[in-house]
DNA sequence: CGGGGCATTTAACGTTGTTAAGCTGACTTT
DNA sequence: AAAGTCAGCTTAACAACGTTAAATGCCCCG
């Protein structure tokens, strides 16, 4: 949509390449070989072309990982019940994990803070508006949206990690982990642990999180 | 302390090279030239050594960033009162944060979720022990310890980045945001960023999100 | 039919993590 | 004391990355 490039001037039968085309490769790309396989030139494959063919589209590496996120979210539309603000944001959360965890790696391309676009922006209104319908003041509402964005991405980084570990069977990590806790020099720890041998809830713990941050917000909202 | 490796009998003259040493080069670098300049041939040139040599004291670059973020946990300790437990976590949230922000790009070390450290290990074990102490059961304390520390480092790297972001001016980021909130069709989010323009509170902004989650926590004590 | 310029290719540069192989000098052994 | 071992480093190199410069093809307009 917002495409400030001369516009090519209605060409007709060369197939060429546009900003969506580069993005829905990179798309591909992300998903078959995952967030470090995402390469110019793995990109540049997938659309039969040659790497610096995409610099003609992108200025570099970030902005094409910038939009591929704003495309990765496109399909990403909420289902409220509206019934009761905390059951929606919750929901929201919910749904934004999912979204997340079903195409691959793409919590990752969130490296550093917030960016913008189209789809992004769409979704952060939909939130904001429900914060402040629930009676926040307009900076609450801000900090809530941010630290529950945050919450849900970090979430999803950790939890693809930690799929991902499991499949490939041991890391080494948990090795040096049980080796530590064998000294004895960390009993809270220990007792954690063994709590989780039943078996954890992942999707509980997440929910966990998610509830705690909403009853932070809730008392935010002045008393009327 | 945990060190595997066939103890170097004890040799006497020659400046050798070890894996502290590595990593508190390491460390230099990370705080001259920042995360992106740490690279293992400037870790090499550090110590006036070729790259190479440091494979032989750590198997690869990810042990090495595990190995220097523990390190740089080292002379962190936790001051706290002991009076309440939401004041202690709070404060040490808070020490946490002021620790990640003074050396420069820490939290960028933390790429993927939990590793093991011995520092690190000692950090848990205290927060899991005020959390036990406050009544939570030990999977939820757990899921307390992991969140808390989830929101504060993310909230870091964008904390950081932010002020990155200002020192060095205009984004290009911003103006597109400005672009798009120009076109009105982002009414809630137009508001919420002009109640910013006098200025927002970055230290309550942080502040505001650990008491949301604490307030959380506090309702999974068991009522006795 | 010929020029302009969009879109792409070819070629290359500088860096990165990492590996392979060779050198050196201190220690152990005979 | 001579020979040998081996830890610990250097030199050389590889493959892959993002990115840039220059050359090339192709369509449109005059």
């Amino acid at each position: 949509m917002i495409d400030q490039r001369p516009m090519p001037p209605a060409s007709k039968l060369r197939p060429q390449l546009n900003p969506d085309l580069v993005v829905e490769a990179a798309a591909r790309v992300l998903e078959r070989d995952g967030f470090d396989g995402l390469t110019m030139r793995a990109v540049a494959s997938e659309l039969k072309v040659q790497a610096p063919a995409l610099y003609w589209h992108f200025p570099n590496k970030d902005a094409l990982q910038v939009a591929l996120y704003d495309h990765l979210m496109a399909d990403m539309v909420f289902d409220l019940g509206g019934r009761d603000w905390r059951e929606d944001i919750a929901g929201m959360a919910q749904q934004l994990r999912r979204h997340l965890l079903k195409r691959r790696d793409v919590a990752r391309l969130l490296p550093h803070g917030f960016f913008v676009g189209p789809n992004i922006m769409a979704q952060a209104e939909t939130i904001l508006g429900i914060l402040l319908g629930a009676g926040l003041a307009p900076k609450d509402a801000a900090y809530a949206m941010s630290t529950g964005f945050s919450y849900v991405v970090t979430w999803v980084i950790g939890e693809a990690d930690l799929i991902a570990r499991r499949a490939r069977g041991h890391d080494g990590n948990d090795d040096l982990a049980k080796a530590m806790i064998a000294t004895g020099a960390y009993p809270n720890f220990s007792l954690v642990l063994s709590a989780f041998d039943a078996g954890g809830d992942i999707d509980g713990q997440f929910a966990f999180g998610m509830t705690c941050l909403i009853a932070g917000f809730e008392q935010l909202i002045p008393k009327r």
